[in-house]
RNA sequence: GGAGAGGUGGCAGAGUGGUCGAAUGUACCUGACUCGAAAUCAGGCGUAGCGUUAUACGCUACCGUGGGUUCGAAUCCCACCCUCUCCGCCA
């Protein structure tokens, strides 16, 4: 969310900021809205100022044993208004508020203007990108041909973007994810959480799944008290469990930053990408991701998102994997990001790079939706900046391993880093 | 699932219809005392919004959440959520 006063003090600055991503701020309607909202709030406390003091005579006027029916006529009249004027100003409220949630966070200066990804910056390319001397396999071949990727078994259990994985592949996710956690824990500095793969509403809307894109979420039913409905809600990815930890509180200066890694699946109804990628393990409805969070001082949170892309890049190199770090352009960063750099990894079989992270500073945009603030040096509570990034999506990294460790008759070689948690296999053959 | 207790400021904890935004303690800040500290004493110290651009002034809202009663609600009524204790069931 952005801040109300900066609409306020330089409406047209911001709706120029938010045209560079393709977002038309209806300015007439937010004055329009506001020019309401403030006759009807200074009258709405005008009336409640003069009930409160009429109350308080008719309290003092009672103690005193006077007769108080003058005055009680009076301030009926006031209350006849206010019980309409009040219920004016709450939707109003509800309106700009409507309108606030709905707009996407303003770019920062260092994010290239563009439209679409083909105006996406490139970052760097580390590694190359490796020969192979016979016709390279996708992962789809690779893993069935192990027998360890059954596409089939998991469209009879749930339907389709769905996996099976079996045997050797099962474990190779495993180790890492085993490998992503110990190395952001041991050496990166993150603490790690285990946490709920259900949330509440309230958390989608502190990290701005909700209320807008509803429909990329799975929805979970759930029958509270007497007619009372309340929705769980499906992470899309530890993000948001993770990030709503510090929701409604007040962060101690000297806890700051906060890391957190947590290891989580992650749901997403893949609504509106019908016909894309339907092959293989690349756009699931449930993939694992070890998520890198921090919450931090609003002046670290550049240097915080380097230091965090840096997190998630170690993990590619340690694998081996040849990868290019991408900073999106206006036209193509999230929601609620305000700077966001993603990772492509090199597969093979599709001769190109593709998104395996994707690592974000929101800046206070989720902060000021979830009020998580911190207490400044001045005793103060101010709004937190909150980052998070892959370090690394598991399916995806698993793909990568597949495609760019494969060999001529179909066996993989396991990369060194992983060998100790694969119980010091060196190969995955069938 | 059954029975009970409870949700109030950073924390602890009073407050059962009217000068209560809220006692008191503690933490914290400022000052005095001290070579300095501790202790003690004095003062200050919630959040958000609006007037209003303002760390100054005024007003409004906020005592789990949402409704209701009332001139007036932390306090009374209704519903819900959450926490704790005991019993039952359970990976």
């Amino acid at each position: 969310m952005l801040d109300i006063q900066v609409l306020r003090s330089d409406l047209q600055g911001v709706a120029a900021r938010l045209a560079t991503r393709g977002f038309v701020l209806d300015t007439a309607r937010f004055n329009d809205l506001e020019v309401q909202r403030k006759s009807i709030q200074v009258r709405t406390q005008e009336l409640q100022s003069k009930r409160n003091s009429a109350s308080k005579l008719i309290g003092q006027a009672k103690a005193k044993g006077e007769d108080t029916s003058a005055i009680m006529a009076e301030v009926a009249l006031v209350g006849e208004e206010l019980k309409t004027i009040e219920v004016q100003l709450v939707e109003l409220q509800a309106e700009l508020q409507v309108m606030l949630e709905g707009l996407p966070n303003v770019p920062h200066e260092s994010v290239p203007v563009g439209a679409s990804e083909a105006d996406n910056q490139e970052m760097r390319r580390i590694g190359s990108v490796p020969d192979f001397d016979f016709v390279v396999k996708d992962h789809v071949e690779l893993g069935e041909g192990l027998g360890g990727l059954d596409f089939e078994t998991a469209a009879k259990i749930s339907g389709a973007r769905f996996s099976v994985l079996k045997g050797g592949l099962a474990r190779l996710h495993r180790a890492l994810a085993q490998f992503m956690l110990d190395t952001h824990t041991d050496q990166h500095g993150y603490t790690e959480v285990y946490v709920p793969y259900l949330v509440n509403a309230d958390s989608m809307r502190g990290t701005g799944q909700l209320p807008k894109f509803e429909e990329d979420l799975f929805r979970v039913p759930r029958q509270m008290g007497e007619g009372g409905e309340q929705n769980f809600y499906l992470i899309p990815t530890a993000e948001v469990p993770v990030t709503n930890m510090v929701r409604d509180e007040i962060v101690p200066l000297e806890q700051l930053p906060l890391k957190f890694v947590a290891h989580t699946p992650c749901f997403r109804s893949e609504a509106g990408s019908a016909g894309r990628d339907t092959r293989g393990l690349i756009r699931q409805h449930q993939f694992d991701k070890i998520e890198l969070v921090q919450m931090v001082h609003p002046d670290e949170s550049c240097a915080a998102l380097e230091q965090l892309l840096g997190h998630a890049e170690t993990i590619l190199q340690k694998l081996g994997l040849h990868y290019r770090v991408v900073r999106l352009c206006t036209g193509d960063i999230g929601f609620s990001s305000a700077l966001t750099y993603d990772i492509e990894v090199w597969l093979p079989a599709q001769n190109t790079y593709r998104e395996i992270s994707s690592c974000s500073s929101f800046e206070a945009f989720q902060a000021r939706r979830m009020q998580a603030r911190f207490r400044n040096s001045a005793g103060k509570p101010e709004l937190l900046h909150t980052l998070n990034g892959s370090g690394l999506a598991v399916g995806r990294t698993l793909v990568a391993i597949l495609e760019n460790y494969q060999r001529e008759d179909g066996s993989i070689v396991i990369p060194e880093v992983l060998r100790p948690y694969m119980g010091g296999m060196e190969k995955l053959a069938r």
